[in-house]
Order: C-alpha cells, then structure tokens, then sequence
DNA sequence: TTATTTTTATTGAACGATCAATTAACAAAA
DNA sequence: TTTTGTTAATTGATCGTTCAATAAAAATAA
C-alpha cells in the first residue's frame, strides 16, 4: 500500500476527515478516532504527520483561512471596480460555505475555541482584520477617511452577523443567499449615502 | 453541615459556577470536578441537583436566557416610547456581561454547542426568536410592515454581528460601549430614513 | 422535654468508558 | 537493505456517573 509521497495528500485527507467530523459532531466529541476513522485511515497516522490532535486543529483552520483568502483574490481582476470589489468580499465571506456546506458549521466551533487557545485567538484576530481592511480599502476609493473606516467596521459586523444569524439558524442554501444579499444591500446604501 | 432548603442555593451555586468554568476553561474543558470545584462543593452534589452534567448545562443556559429577557423587561415602563425601547433592546443585549464579564464569554461556546445539542438549538432560537420580535414590533409603531421586518432583520444581525466581534477580540469595557453605540447608531438611521 | 424515626443534604471512592499519545511491528517501494 | 508509510495494540490519564455511607435537621412519639 505505502507509495512515495503520500504527505500532502494523507495532510489533505486528515484536514478535510477533521472538517467533516467537526461539523457532524462539534469540536467537542471530535477525537483523533473519529477523524482517521472517516479519512479511512489509522489513528496513529495524525500524530505522524500533524504530531498532535492540536497540531492537527490549527492546521485545519490555517487552511481554512487561506481558502477564504484565496477565494476573494481569484475573483478579483485589474479592472475590478472598488463597487465591484466589495460585492466580491460579501460573497467570499457567504461562500465560507462553498462546494462544502460542512465547512460553514466547523467556523463556528473554532472561534468558540479561539476563546481558550492562543493560537487559534491569533488566527481569528488575523481573519478578522483581513475582513476590515478589504472592506476600508475599496471603501477608502468611495468616500473620505473617516467615513470609510466606520463604514467598513459596521460592514464587518452586519456581514459577520448575518453570517452567524443564518448560521446558528441552519439556514439552508436560499436563506443563506438571502443574507448576502441583505449584506450588499447594506454595502450599497453606504456608498450612496457617503460616496461622494 | 447540612440545613433545610439548600436547593434554590445549590442550584444557583452551580449554575454559576459553570459559567465561570465555561468562562475560564471553555465548555470544551469544563468538567463535573471544574465545576464542583469552583462551587466549594463535591463532584456527586451535580447528579443530585441537575440529573446529569448536561442537564446542568441546560440550566445555565437557560439561567442566562431568561436574565437576559428580564434585563429588558425590567427597564421598560408605561411611558417609553418605541424609540427609546429600541435603544432599551440595544443595550439589554449588550450587558449580556452585566456584572459578569464571564458571562459574556460563555454565550459564545453555549451557541457553538447548539450546532450539536438539540435542546440547546431549541433554547438558542427562542433567543434568536425574541430579539427579532423585539426589534420588529417597536419598528412597526414607527414605519410600515415591511420596511419594518427588514429594519428588524438586519438590526439583529448588526446587534449580533458587533457583538460577535467584540467578544472575539476580547474587547474591554470602553470597545464595548463604542459598539453598542455603533448599534444604537444604526437603529436611528432606520427610523431617520423610513420612519413616518 | 426527651427519645426515636424519617427526611434532606452531602461526600468521596469506585466503575466502566473513552481519550490522546506512544510504540513495536510490518509492508511496500527504492 | 534501507527508507517510507501505515497499522494495531497498548499506555496512563481523565471523563461522567453511580452509590454506599454519613451527618444534620425536622417530624413524631413518648
């Protein structure tokens, strides 16, 4: 069975495994069984390649924060417009949930935590900055100074918030879309009432 | 040691002990012994009062729900108007820290558990439930139905989502009134823009 | 009052289950 | 043969729960 170079791809396997089973049954009942378990793997194979549960925890979020990241710059183009571009960040942030609806219900669990673990705390500082200062660059181009930093710190808020609300709810796919759309709505009367 | 009518005290020992273990360890980390411990009394005195581990926790939850229903409850009057009991909901939700800063914390990881626990999920949407309906009926005394549902909508998710991201900060009393300030904020522009 | 019984409150040890982590052994590829 | 990938068995530690035992308070009987 052992080939060469399985490392990237039992990493991959153990993540996605880690993923799922935080979504099915919480962080809390997730153990270094029930994730080998549905990667169809053994148990001792997480301390081989991630050394511990933790390692593990912190490798999963560290992919999904660079999934979020990536998916708002493969959207954008040079000729993005900065209208254009706060669209783009409301449906990054809706899409945390993407192919993969399992990866919406896990982001939740991981701040919970973030509370009690300094690595994921800085993690969750990290994401949470990138998301206001994407939103005050694009605002930056539209109104003055001001008016641009508390226009994306309440855009951050009304985005995180519609996020949670239709999280904590279980919305399903049209009611998650409508929460974006209620997300740009806000994005939009911004512009209009500040946009000069 | 043992006096008549200790039942309303233990419970009330116990519940808050539990939100100051949730608050420290997280619920993740909370036990039987952290909670028993932090109440000064032993691990068996929990199956006694509470049944199980879990139904302890569904009392807290259910403690910290209905102290938030009667924050609000106890600042209402005949005579406030729809304006001011809008600003009364804003602040209720926000001194979900009232004296316990701890109690701030814990709300968090109860939410993230819902996900898991039907009984918390159920207790997690009459919250959910309630600050909608809050919002909605003194937005309808001051703007039309529709203009109404959508002022509560989004009014509860900027309350939840400057909320949200406060609490992941670990924000300080002073970052904390400047959000609730941004949520009053928006509240008023709603009235400002759609009230008759 | 005093003596006896019943109820309420509480403890801490013991149990079985389950956890993360480690280890030795093995299989296939190089 | 050496290296790499993987498993299965095993480890202590720790978990929630149960339970026999005990002590004080209250109720009842004398």
């Amino acid at each position: 069975m052992p080939k060469i170079g399985m490392q990237p791809v039992r990493r991959q396997q153990l993540i996605e495994a880690t993923i799922d089973s935080v979504a099915e049954v919480g962080l809390r009942a997730t153990t270094i069984n029930s994730i080998s378990k549905k990667a169809g793997l053994s148990s001792g194979i997480i301390s081989h390649y991630f050394g511990t549960k933790q390692g593990l925890i912190e490798a999963t979020v560290r992919y999904l924060l660079s999934n979020l990241q990536q998916g708002l710059l493969t959207r954008l183009t040079s000729s993005t417009t900065p209208e254009e571009r706060l669209n783009l960040i409301v449906e990054a942030n809706f899409s945390r949930l993407q192919q993969q609806s399992n990866a919406t219900k896990t982001w939740l669990s991981f701040w919970a935590q973030s509370m009690h673990d300094d690595e994921l705390h800085r993690l969750q500082k990290v994401n949470s900055q990138r998301l206001f200062s994407n939103l005050a660059y694009s605002f930056r181009q539209l109104m003055k100074a001001d008016d641009a930093k508390w226009a994306a710190e309440t855009s951050a808020a009304m985005i995180d918030g519609l996020w949670l609300r239709a999280v904590l709810s279980k919305s399903n796919r049209n009611e998650f879309e409508h929460c974006e759309r209620l997300a740009k709505n806000y994005v939009h009367s911004l512009i209009k009432q500040y946009g000069s």
